[in-house]
DNA sequence: GCCTCCATGTAATTGGTTACATGATTCT
DNA sequence: AGAATCATGTAACCAATTACATGGAGGC
């Protein structure tokens, strides 16, 4: 089995972290920022998790202190050995590729549930997509490619409008299909 | 914003342990092996989440004792407050859809590698997904279609296979154009 | 003066993984 | 007799979410 194993573990919060300080110096505030606008969809993160992790990466002599601004803002930047160990993580030959997708675990059990109910989960889950594809082909349009950073994160949105499109088909197609699965069940008992 | 919030708090485990209880009385082993081959690629789990689960769900009523086998084995079956309970959560509205995924994560910050190391690092992905979708295509061809619970999980796999074809493609199309972002930002400098 | 946004943090809880632990049955 | 698989559980730990908590600066 390729999965099963290797889920997490390899902490990606603290290596995201150092690779977001690697551009610029930022403060925690920034960096919350960049998780919930440029980086949401692979790897969402609160203020909440980002102030604890600056603290342990100081400690670890990761990245150090940049400089003070209003409001108590702290920001921070990367240090040779931060540097260094966000190169190994990306070098490690071990990216989790196994996720969670409630959404497709539900459609296992769609049976349980009326062949109408059935059909209008699906139907949802198509509008739900082509409307994430509306948002990313808009988000695409919008990313200036100056900084390499720029052109790979416009690179990863290539593949989420390929993967939006992909799924709102595929749940486009599924709909009636999922209907007759459904109704295929209760008629035989 | 389409994600940020719910990515999960909707106890998907105890729903999946209760909707594949529905098909048939099973243990806490059985379970386990539906997880981790059936249904590992859109929710894992482990025996040890799963047994302290079944102890919650047995004092909650939804599920209740159905037999004891040889080597201490219980089987569990499904009350009907357990499938009332399913039923409700596949009617809620509000599937996570937010993923983590450290693989393209990784993506963002190939810009601190080297341009042969970034190359490297899009060909071992699309050698991945496309060794994964060889494995799907396979397991699609021996599903037995009787169950409508099957119908549905080879309904699924046909968006596995779609997602693995489209992101190995991807993947493969984008490895000597990340080569180049990479070593474009490094001339520059 | 008030509202919004900037800015930082802590604590409690939940969900999930890893490690620890044990024993019975079946197959060879 | 020994190995593999069946079978069940607990405990420690880590990652992530939610709730709690505070205050400064800038715009209207």
């Amino acid at each position: 089995m390729l999965s099963a194993d290797r889920l997490s573990g390899t902490m990606s919060l603290r290596h995201a972290v150092l690779g977001i300080l690697a551009r610029e110096p930022m403060s925690g505030y920034d960096i919350t920022k960049v998780f919930n606008q440029a980086m949401v969809d692979v790897w969402p993160a609160r203020h909440t998790q980002i102030y604890p992790e600056l603290s342990k990466l100081l400690q670890e002599g990761l990245i150090e202190l940049d400089g003070k601004g209003p409001r108590g803002r702290k920001t921070y930047r990367l240090t040779e050995a931060g540097l260094e160990e966000v190169r190994i993580w990306l070098l490690r030959p071990d990216p989790a590729h196994g996720q969670r997708h409630e959404a497709l675990l539900r459609v296992y059990f769609l049976w349980l549930l009326e062949p109408a109910e059935a059909r209008e989960y699906m139907r949802r889950e198509a509008e739900y997509h082509r409307a994430v594809l509306g948002l990313y082909e808009h988000i695409y349009e919008t990313i200036p490619p100056s900084h390499p950073a720029e052109k790979l994160r416009a690179m990863v949105l290539e593949w989420g409008i390929e993967y939006e499109r992909g799924i709102s088909e595929w749940a486009e197609q599924s709909t009636p299909v999922a209907e007759k699965i459904v109704a295929g069940g209760k008629k035989r008992r």
